[in-house]
RNA sequence: GGCGGGGUGGCAGAGCGGUCAAUUGCACCGGGCUGUAAACUCGGCGCCCUGAAGGGCUACGCAGGUUCGAAUCCUGCCCCCGCCA
C-alpha cells in the first residue's frame, strides 16, 4: 500500500482548518490523514469552460498540500457529459461540445490545473472510460438508488422547485453521474466549492452501494469576485485568471474591495493566520491604509502564479503608472506605415486609434477624443488631426499607452 | 388538448402609430475626487460622414402587409413561460 507522511498536529490544523468551509465526516477524514495510508484525492471538471480562476485555486492550492504529503490527485474530465450537453438550453454551462473541443479544452483547462497541483502525483481519468459502456438499463438503476425527495435537498434544487421554475428529468441525472465517478475511480476524498456539497455527498452515497468505503467530503469556501459582491466567476467578468499576465493580474488585485482582502490572504496565500488577522483588524479598524496591504496581496499572488521577479515588476510597474502617472520603462510599441494612415502628413486621433488597437471604431475614438481622454507626447489633444511622429506616446485614458513607431522608415 | 402571458440595445426592464437610436437601473468607457477600494460627482455608451451644427445607414424574434409614417396596428411563422387537463 502506497504510503503518505502523517501531519503533525500544526500541520494537521493548517490542513483542515485553514481555507476550509466543511469536511464530511470530519474525524473520519483526519483519521484516514494520521493513518498514512495515501489517499485517492478526486475531483472533477466540466470541460466547457476551461479558463481557471484564482477562486479555483483556492481548491488547488489544498490539493497540492496534501499532495505534499503523499496523497494522490486523481482529476476527472468530464468528457461523457460535456458531450451530452443540455438538451433543454436552460442551463448556458453545459453547451453541447464535440470530442476535439472537449480535448482541447481539457488540455487547456489542465496546463492551468498543473500550475498548482504536481503533475506527478496526479491521475488523469476520463468519464467515458466508464459511461463510455453505460446503457441505459444501467442509468434506470443508478437512477432507483435515489428519490425525488432525497434530489430535491439540494438547495438549487428546492429553490427552483418553489419558485415554480423548471427542473429538467437530466438535470437530475447529473449529480448521479457524478457521484458515480467516486465508484469508478475508488475515491477516498472529494473536494469542491461549497456549492457542490451535495453533489459530493452522492458519492458517499453510491459508494456504499457498490460495497467500497464512502469517500470523506471536503468543501472549500467560494471566493466572492474583484467587485466584493457575488462569486467569482468568468461569466460575471469579476475574475483574476490563473493565466492573467503579472501586471493585469497585480492591477486587478489591487482593486478587489477592501473587505475582501482578509479572506482573499487566507484562502490564497501561507501567509501566517497571525497575519492575517492582522491584515483584518487593520482594514476594519481602518488603522493604516489598505493599500499597503493590498500590495502585499497582490504581490503575493503574482509571486505564487508567476514568480518573484514578475512580482517585483508588476509591482513597479503599477506604482510607476498609476500611483505616479508616470508612463512605464517598456511602453508597448507599435508600427504602423505612416504613408497609409496619413493625408497631407495629418492623421485624425480616431483612425490612428484604431490602427494601433486603442480603440474599436471611429466613433468611439471621436468620443474619447471630445472627452479629452487622448494624450499626445504627455499633452491632451486639443486638435483632431495631428502629425505622427516616429516614437510619439499615444496615451488612451489613465494606462493604455502605446509607442508609435513609422513601419515605411 | 384548452386558456392566458411574453419575445426590445451586454443584462434587467419601459415604450404601445410620429417628438424613438429608443425612458430608467446595472454593467461598461472617459473626466473629477482617491488608495486603479468603496462612496460620490460630471459626461458618454449602434455604425458612418467633417470633433459641433447637420446628415446618412442599420436596429426593437422572423417574414409579409396597412399607413405619408410602425418597436408600436394586421396576417402568417418560429421560440419561451404560466395555469388547467
Amino acid at each position: 500500500m502506497p504510503e503518505a507522511r502523517v501531519p503533525n498536529a500544526a500541520e494537521l490544523d493548517w490542513l483542515t482548518r485553514r481555507a476550509v468551509a466543511e469536511i464530511i465526516p470530519h474525524d473520519e477524514f483526519v483519521k484516514a490523514l494520521k493513518s498514512g495510508k495515501a489517499l485517492r484525492l478526486k475531483m472533477g471538471f466540466d470541460p466547457s469552460a476551461p479558463d481557471l480562476t484564482i477562486g479555483h485555486a483556492v481548491g488547488l492550492r489544498k490539493l497540492r498540500q496534501l499532495q505534499e504529503f503523499g496523497h494522490k490527485v486523481v482529476i476527472i474530465v468530464g468528457d461523457w457529459t460535456a458531450q451530452i450537453g443540455d438538451p433543454s438550453g436552460e442551463s448556458k454551462t453545459r453547451p453541447m461540445l464535440s470530442a476535439d473541443q472537449v480535448n482541447a479544452n481539457a488540455e487547456t483547462y489542465l496546463r492551468q490545473f498543473f500550475k498548482i497541483v504536481d503533475r506527478e502525483k496526479t491521475e488523469v481519468r476520463r468519464q467515458s472510460e466508464w459511461f463510455g459502456a453505460f446503457g441505459l438499463a444501467d442509468v434506470v438503476r443508478l437512477a432507483a438508488r435515489f428519490t425525488v425527495a432525497q434530489m430535491l435537498e439540494r438547495a438549487d434544487f428546492a429553490e427552483r422547485y418553489q419558485r415554480q421554475q423548471p427542473i429538467g428529468i437530466h438535470e437530475l441525472l447529473y449529480p448521479l453521474l457524478q457521484g458515480y465517478d467516486s465508484v469508478a475511480v475508488e475515491a477516498d476524498v472529494e473536494f469542491g466549492g461549497t456549492d457542490q456539497k451535495f453533489n459530493l455527498l452522492v458519492g458517499r452515497d453510491l459508494q456504499v452501494e457498490a460495497g467500497q468505503k464512502p469517500q470523506s467530503v471536503f468543501t472549500v469556501p467560494l471566493l466572492v469576485g474583484t467587485d466584493g459582491e457575488v462569486k467569482m466567476s468568468k461569466s460575471v467578468g469579476n475574475y483574476v485568471a490563473i493565466d492573467d499576465p503579472p501586471n493585469e493580474m497585480y492591477g486587478k488585485l489591487m482593486s478587489i474591495s477592501d473587505h475582501l482582502i482578509g479572506d482573499y490572504f487566507e484562502y490564497l496565500t501561507d501567509v501566517p493566520d497571525e497575519d492575517v488577522a492582522a491584515v483584518r483588524e487593520t482594514v476594519k479598524k481602518r488603522t493604516g491604509n489598505p493599500m499597503e496591504a493590498k500590495k502585499r496581496l497582490a504581490h503575493e499572488l503574482v509571486a505564487q502564479f508567476h514568480d518573484a521577479t514578475a512580482a517585483d515588476e508588476a509591482q513597479e510597474f503599477f506604482e510607476r503608472t498609476f500611483s505616479k502617472g508616470e508612463l512605464p520603462d517598456d511602453v508597448p510599441e507599435k508600427r504602423v506605415s505612416f504613408d497609409a494612415i496619413t493625408d497631407d502628413g495629418t492623421v485624425r486621433i480616431p483612425t490612428l486609434l484604431i490602427e494601433l488597437g486603442m480603440t474599436e471604431s471611429v466613433s468611439a475614438g471621436n468620443r474619447l477624443f471630445k472627452q479629452g481622454a487622448v494624450e499626445v507626447d504627455g499633452k491632451v489633444a486639443e486638435e483632431l488631426r495631428i502629425t505622427p511622429r516616429d516614437g510619439m506616446i499615444i496615451r488612451v485614458g489613465k494606462h493604455r499607452f502605446v509607442r508609435l513607431l513609422n513601419a515605411d522608415a
